[in-house]
DNA sequence: CAAATAAAATAGTAATACTATCATTTATAA
DNA sequence: TTATAAATGATAGTATTACTATTTTATTTG
């Protein structure tokens, strides 16, 4: 089985909609391969520009700066996430086994999945661990958050909230264990590769560790 | 009782130390006051100037740039922080008040200790909550981290990883809970206040919020 | 007081973050 | 099929950012 996967961004995210020519499919598709190669903070719409072989101008004319465009990514990446969860719990009825799912999904990179997605997925994976954090830790956020383009974040960390209150609903923090668990999977993630003493990281792989951490903490919390 | 607390700050840190000059303690004391009121991508060193009456030339003197000079003052704050971990926890014998008093300092703001402190306490909390995070998340990560940069970040994470290891010995993970906990007393605190849906903040505070949050996470963990 | 050092004043450059205009190509509908 | 609108390209321009360099003026310190 073959399909394609799309999602209806927030229309406050772009100008004009990407995903309404080949020129903005292009714009988004080499946005995140560049802003994963050079890092946010050194991607710009000029840049960007001669990827796609196209102009500054027209760039802009689809989104009106960069923070944007990165809100537009992560905007996708969410509705993909919430996507991908409802679509893997599907059938499944014990809670622990859907948690444990979710902590996989979370940790996981979302390589075997790639065949269905139009974007560089490893790409993706990396800003999201990399670069998230920048999309609402702005002096504009209340303003942005007015437009709702954090809603599909919400709808996830919501979405994985009743399944914790599923799981234990005694417990008393199910949406701050659901943002704390999507945050630590990107932190812990990203120390154990970068800055490893922050982490008990040992030979496993940096995915297998950050899931292990995830795991031995929701399970003896959620006892 | 009181007294001034001065740490040495790594070298690598900036050009010519701040500390040495009354201009260079003017550019450390707006800088953390003008990055709270503007946020760190708003900041810029010709605004600094303009707060310090001086010129963007002199503060080049002290800084390579703006990073460096975050780098600077959250290496301060990292150092100040297990100055007040060693320095509360003195006498204390009892793993659980241990955890307990640390956190409190994790989530509280640092207001009560204002008098011994040369900066604007509450501006370089928010600094801390907001921006820290960007000191780490860039493309450049591992050639900063070989300037040491990191290392009281690393110690404070340490030190509190003893800590957790002593209240329960068995417990496989203290670096990385450590660390978990400091970022998510910031993530918490900041969605409490910004992005509550993301969090189960009731009619408490958000400060009141994060630490309860935080007290049953570890307690009910390490269990 | 002289010498050294720090700071101020000034100037300048390349890159960034846009905005505007007009010509050309492409899609679309009458 | 043509006219017409819409999208894109080409080009230019501005204010700000992120620096570097140089020369002059204060301030320390020996």
């Amino acid at each position: 089985m073959d399909f394609q996967v799309s999602f209806t961004v927030n229309e406050k995210l772009f100008l004009r909609n990407p995903d309404s020519s080949a020129l903005g499919k292009k714009i988004v598709k080499y946005g995140i391969e560049l802003i994963h190669e050079i890092g946010f903070e050194h991607f710009t719409f000029k840049k960007l520009a001669i990827q796609v072989e196209t102009t500054e101008a027209s760039i802009y004319r689809y989104f009106e700066n960069k923070h944007r465009l990165l809100l537009y990514i992560l905007n996708w990446y969410w509705s993909y996430m919430e996507f991908l969860v409802d679509y893997t719990l599907k059938n499944i009825q014990d809670p622990k086994t859907k948690l444990e799912i979710i902590l996989n999904l979370l940790s996981k990179d979302l390589g075997e999945n790639s065949g269905i997605l139009q974007y560089n997925i490893n790409a993706l994976n990396q800003i999201v661990i990399s670069e998230s954090s920048k999309a609402y830790l702005v002096k504009e956020i209340s303003d942005i958050n007015k437009d709702q383009v954090f809603k599909p974040y919400k709808d996830l960390c919501a979405k994985i909230a009743t399944v914790i209150t599923e799981y234990n609903p005694s417990y008393k923090f199910p949406r701050s264990l659901s943002s704390t668990l999507i945050e630590t999977s990107h932190s812990q993630h990203y120390f154990a590769e970068n800055l490893p003493r922050l982490t008990d990281l040992g030979t496993e792989k940096p995915q297998k560790f950050t899931l292990l951490f995830l795991q031995n903490l929701t399970f003896e919390l959620l006892k």
